[in-house]
DNA sequence: CGTCCTTTTGAACATTGTCAAACACTGTGG
DNA sequence: CCACAGTGTTTGACAATGTTCAAAAGGACG
């Protein structure tokens, strides 16, 4: 691969302050590949071989245990994934699968290694990136434990909210089965939890949302800066 | 401070690989203060103007939202904590009391941050424990998602039998009332999850544990190498 | 028009949380 | 050394929340 190949990959962070030659490196062994819906690219347990980066499309990360399956994140264009266990070396945490046809670039993860060790701008964008990771997973934990389902869910649609520009009116952008998931409920559950959002003024009609009390969601939801992310 | 101060310090991975010399400017300015229990160290929302490193007894970290509380870990010699917000500059997730008297070096973050641009081997440490701190926090996010409260518990007891060298009697390192936050559970579900285990070949008997049916207890909790941190 | 999948609804059930009270443990001051 | 206060833990009754199962309703697509 060439470094005009994907012209995408230079918008990421990640690869912003490196210099040139080392970003030629990096990409000389990688290869980009489309896949089709659903198709699984890892597996938890796996050992990580390529740092992955999305494209187009989109990806779930997702764990099973026990013959449970929970959805841990989406993630979009242009981000990669799996960092950590890249630069570890060691076994992915998180299964993942594309949920829409996507373009993959695959990363040879011992390229990735060599040039981290070599490349000072890369290494402290590595640095950057694994702290957002680090601090966006501690505030999972924190929504998880410190909200109720009907307090996730009303998060949830503000933060979806203010990624499509505030606009009182938005599609959501992933099946109610897997944002149950995401969330922490059952498809049940999550269903009665939006029939609930109704008294505080939200409808949600198939994958239209629609605020129409924006003061009284907000009282429920009590959003903060210090669990909720509304970059991304 | 000097370098040898502290020589509790030479202990910690993330100061392995540094030169002396970036050490010393790391260290300098540093200074250790010992803390009596029970003292707030940081609250989370506070900008992050020191690394903190526990040199002796032990430090909660903890979350509040909505006059809900969490704890969140526990921090035991010789570790750092916080480092992620010293890294990126930004307000802490997460609030930090001492548990006993305690001594603590703190750092002043802008040193951390110049040293991390100067020195490599730093630089490659710090992104070992971010990536470490991130793999944790991903596996608790599994553990809270795809486990009952009681597999949680079951979970956590292995763990503790793992870290005291795999005896069968052992004691709880912390008091229940803050277990079961950490378990995301009440004192009072946590006491009767206690009283469940007993059928799972476990006795609590105040702070003393007795497991006198393993393997019972690992059909209830089926622990996993991509769940559960067994080094720490 | 069916077929498949998702979502919704209802009812029973399980789990967990809340509140109040009893109990146990710890450390203090008399 | 004991009485006692303060804290932490346990227990019981009950409420709230979430899950399971079954079935109906709605959508997407060949």
């Amino acid at each position: 691969m060439r470094a005009g190949d994907i012209p995408e990959l230079q918008k990421l962070k990640l690869f912003a302050d490196m210099t040139p030659a080392h970003f030629q490196d990096l990409i000389r062994a990688a290869y980009v590949q489309t896949f089709p819906p659903h198709v699984d690219l890892i597996s938890e347990g796996d050992h990580g071989d390529f740092l992955h980066i999305v494209v187009s499309g989109s990806v779930e990360l997702y764990s099973v245990w026990n013959h449970h399956e929970t959805s841990m994140a989406t993630v979009r264009p242009v981000s990669s994934f799996i960092l950590a266990a890249t630069i570890k070396n060691g076994p992915y945490l998180m299964s993942a699968r594309t949920l829409e046809k996507s373009r993959i670039v695959l990363l040879p993860s011992i390229d990735v290694r060599e040039i981290f060790d070599r490349d000072s701008g890369f290494a402290r964008a590595v640095v950057r990136e694994l702290a957002n990771c680090y601090r966006s997973a501690v505030k999972d934990t924190k929504n998880l434990k410190l909200r109720s389902s009907l307090e996730r869910l009303a998060n949830y649609l503000i933060r979806s909210h203010m990624r499509s520009n505030e606009a009182l009116v938005f599609e959501l952008t992933i099946k109610k089965r897997r944002l149950a998931s995401f969330l922490d409920m059952t498809p049940e559950n999550l269903s009665r939890a939006i029939k609930s959002l109704r008294s505080y003024g939200v409808q949600i009609d198939g994958t239209r949302v629609t605020i129409t009390d924006m003061n009284a969601l907000l009282k429920l939801a009590k959003p903060s800066p210090l669990i909720d992310d509304y970059s991304t």
